[in-house]
DNA sequence: TATGAATGAGTTTTCATTCAT
DNA sequence: TATGAATGAAAACTCATTCAT
């Protein structure tokens, strides 16, 4: 799920520092004004420091960006992951990773409004789209191995896996998108809600 | 689903003629080098025109995106109530909405792919989204009628309305953001298997 | 000697003027500070106009530069051109190609400046230079038309044709450095000087 | 022909070979990118040591540029001389000097390179050119000194010498450039030719 | 001595909008 | 109505220089 960073080579403590500062104002402005108005003046001035100082930590502005899609969704990953842990049914697993991601996105409303804003906005030079259906395959062959493994138990009916995928995807993806704007909307029986939708669809 | 157009003044046979040659250029510059990189210039480099034309027809760059959106959205609505007459089920009802629009955007990828560009990157003057779930109410209230419908009959189990309306839409989206880059994907069985799920997360 | 201009599309009157404004002022702004400080922001400010306008009627920095070479070689090419009619020796022609061009640097100094200025500077992406011996074969193959011609007639020796109108070009440019810096040098006896030189060298 | 250098305080060796490593990093990067495009950030790079350093060592960017022209110029020179030793007849003097410029230009090709990018570039704080016609005063002199001897001696006709140490100080840097750029070029032929030329041109 | 970090002015370019014709 | 021209703000990025450590 890492799409692509810099070099490892070593950094030192100040410019770790400098880095996720630098990151960490790049998300709150990405949240609070979207991508269009994001710029690094903006950043740099959120963050309180010069503009140069950006570009001297960072090749340009679409690395500041992929390296914070990077740091967002190795956060995720990470807690799903660990939630997912133990878990021995296709069901169980099923649930638990729809309602940990919800989980996540209670705790962490700033950063995946900004991985939002990147994932709609972020072009490449010649203008494609940087992330999009075509970067998800890991994430969709990840979903597809908790749905391949409950077909594979009889826990679950036979269906197109991708469809299912995708579907799971991107529910889970308007979940947060619906409760963003709309605080009072109860985020974790939304997800409950979900995990019956889909425990009922992909049952014998 | 109108998101304010101009004020009804009466407009003459040309007027009309020239919006519509713009909002078509409009369309296939955003679906070919995306919301960022289409500008007014553009635009109407694209339609043969000179850039002032543009803002002479139009109040600005975001009445026109507005007015695109208007078009397209209606004509969707207008093909899909047109299937959804004639069913008495919700189960038809159900299938035929999802089968329908997707029956769409096999016909009309270009300008899905406008909205699209439209939907995540239009910002009003303050930059928030113009567009997103704070303007889908219309939406998920048509959808939620559907289900509401099958509940009372008898054919769906007791849900959150609202949690399957998000899910319902954002599962439509979706299949179109992937078909739209992976144009061998099986367009129409997509569209079966969606409304499988959907029959079955209802289901009693 | 037409180094790549514009696809000559149809320019207006009003397109034309300000093109040929522009390119006056850079000319005047390339002789003074040089082409290092020669920013489109001096420019614009040289001419009275927005920086804006430059990018409105040149593709970049690039194609203004090339304009202002294009034009200024242009000229003297027609005017040597036009001197060198009506000559029928080697020697009448050699003499007459160094005066009138030395002619021509008297009542065009500003302009030769700025040619220096962008021969020795422009570069291209990637960083070659854009002007140089590489681009000279046409003035080289110009001036060795002259020496063939007299090496042909009888009124020149054998020597290589390369190596001397290397040394014809190179004589010519450097009497101009050298008068723009020393107003007070006599640059018709120089003329005169070099013509001599080249007469002897040359000679049997 | 010392372009001004650092007031002659001691100076360690250690602080010599820093001076002499960043001299050697520069001419490298000059000869390969070009003067706009050596940044300081390039020349440190390519020396592996870090931007400061180099500001530590020089006073600026244009002691730097000041001390990589002091340094190929008086190499060349002592060249020069020490071939000119023996020679008793001006056009002895007039074709050593021509070849041993020459044979050294063989075997600096980068020094040269980057020597002539700091000519046509550097700038001094009011955009003037740091070096040119009006820098070369020693250059011609001393050029003139062989001329004006063979004129003693009756080897030579009355010609003006300033004219003649022009032409011919420009005649070896055009035989520089153009081999710079056409390395199948034969330098040492052209270099006869040259002598050849001067030698025909002074003589009575 | 040397370094990495930071600065801020300066570069070119893009763009929505305005306006006289 | 339509146009080409002009504007000026804003963008990303570069760079020589300064400075604390």
């Amino acid at each position: 799920m890492r799409p692509e960073s810099k070099p490892d080579r070593q950094m030192s403590f100040i410019e770790e520092a400098r880095r996720a500062q630098i990151v960490a104002s790049a998300i709150e402005v990405l949240a609070s004004v979207g991508f269009a108005k994001a710029s690094l003046a903006a950043i740099a001035k959120h963050a309180g420091i010069s503009k140069g100082v950006i570009s001297y930590h960072f090749a340009g502005k679409d690395e500041l960006m992929e390296e914070i899609v990077t740091q967002i969704y190795t956060k995720i990953a990470e807690q799903v992951i660990a939630r997912l842990e133990g878990q021995d049914t296709a069901v169980g697993m099923l649930r638990t990773y729809i309602l940990s991601v919800a989980e996540h996105m209670r705790d962490h409303r700033t950063q995946l409004l900004a991985l939002g804003e990147i994932f709609h906005n972020l072009r490449d030079a010649e203008g494609k789209p940087r992330y999009g259906a075509h970067t998800n395959e890991e994430l969709y062959q990840g979903i597809e191995h908790i749905y391949r493994f409950g077909q594979s138990t009889g826990e679950f009916r036979d269906f197109d896996l991708r469809v299912m995928a995708i579907t799971h995807s991107s529910a889970i993806d308007a979940m947060f998108a619906y409760w963003a704007v709309t605080p009072d909307h109860d985020l974790d029986a939304h997800a409950r809600g979900l995990a019956d939708f889909f425990e009922r669809a992909a049952a014998k």
